[in-house]
DNA sequence: GATTTTACGTCAGCCTTGTTGACTTTCCAA
DNA sequence: TTGGAAAGTCAACAAGGCTGACGTAAAATC
């Protein structure tokens, strides 16, 4: 192989980077706007959301294992885990093995508000995603994959599927 | 044409949806932490930088089309402006013919910050682009725009290149 | 067995950035 | 000339980040 490695060079004015930054951020807007108006009703934020998809997405995790998930402290997921264990819609069992631990489950109100939420979400990526077709999203998970970081990276290939 | 005009159907399952979701969760994180670890060091918040970003992308902008653009309150906006007008960055000009109207333009410091973010977020998403290709590119760009809600894709089309 | 580390929770306080509501000033346009 | 739009301001509040400090229990290590 050459120092390219084979791959064609790309000549990105700043422009064109432009508009892909400026479609990200409209993009990550529309992405979460229909989540948004369902968990106002319930007096939720994007937080619980995140917090429920992970849990359902990964049942039995340990706090500690979404805290690195979610790249926040861990007084700031807290203050969400607790009002979702409060309400009733996520378990915290102490570890069998080790109980230190707390593994998270959904109840099945949880499972019930996660799945309305990613209902909602879901239509949305199945829509841009019939109007994109099929090579578009392959190109769309390749980009977005190669622009997280090495961490994230990792976390995201170690979800099902 | 028939009724699918003429595209292939998408059997999506549960766990591709979530997957691209969890792509855009990921993916968003990264794409905002190189600018978020300048801003710090200038005191400023990713508000700052989307203030900075559109200015600079239309010169002379009124305060009212920002608003449609980001999408928060004015004063929410104000707020951001304000600093960023106090600090040098930002300059607030009365219009000509319409003199309630506020249009904004950078200084050369507001120009050479928002260079520095932009020159940070670019080097991110230039890497992700190189890497995926550019026909991965094409589909990521293509997704994002049918992710987006229809009033902002008239912004996005509205903007350079 | 004693000590250190880990996992988790909690209290207190701070910041950014979003919100609503009320009010003023300016000034265009009918 | 007057109504309403554009802009700005003040106040208050909330979500959700953050740091720092502290406590407890359990595991791991010395």
């Amino acid at each position: 192989m050459d120092g390219h490695s084979g791959e064609k060079l790309l000549y990105l004015t700043d422009e064109q980077l432009r508009k892909g930054i400026e479609a990200m951020f409209f993009a990550y807007r529309g992405f979460t706007s229909d989540p948004d108006r369902i968990l106002e009703k319930y007096g939720y934020g994007r937080a619980h959301h995140r917090a429920l998809h992970f849990v359902n997405r990964s049942p039995g995790t340990t706090v500690n294992n979404l805290l690195g998930i979610l790249g926040v402290t861990k007084q700031s997921l807290n203050r969400v885990l607790r009002t979702l264990v409060e309400d009733g819609l996520v378990d915290s069992r102490v570890g069998q093995r080790d109980k230190r631990e707390r593994h998270l489950h959904l109840t099945p109100s949880g499972v019930s508000l996660e799945r309305k939420l990613a209902d909602a979400q879901q239509a949305r990526v199945r829509a841009a995603y019939r109007d994109a077709g099929p090579e578009a999203v392959a190109g769309f998970r390749k980009v977005l994959e190669a622009m997280m970081d090495a961490e994230n990276q990792k976390y995201f290939h170690s979800l099902k599927e």
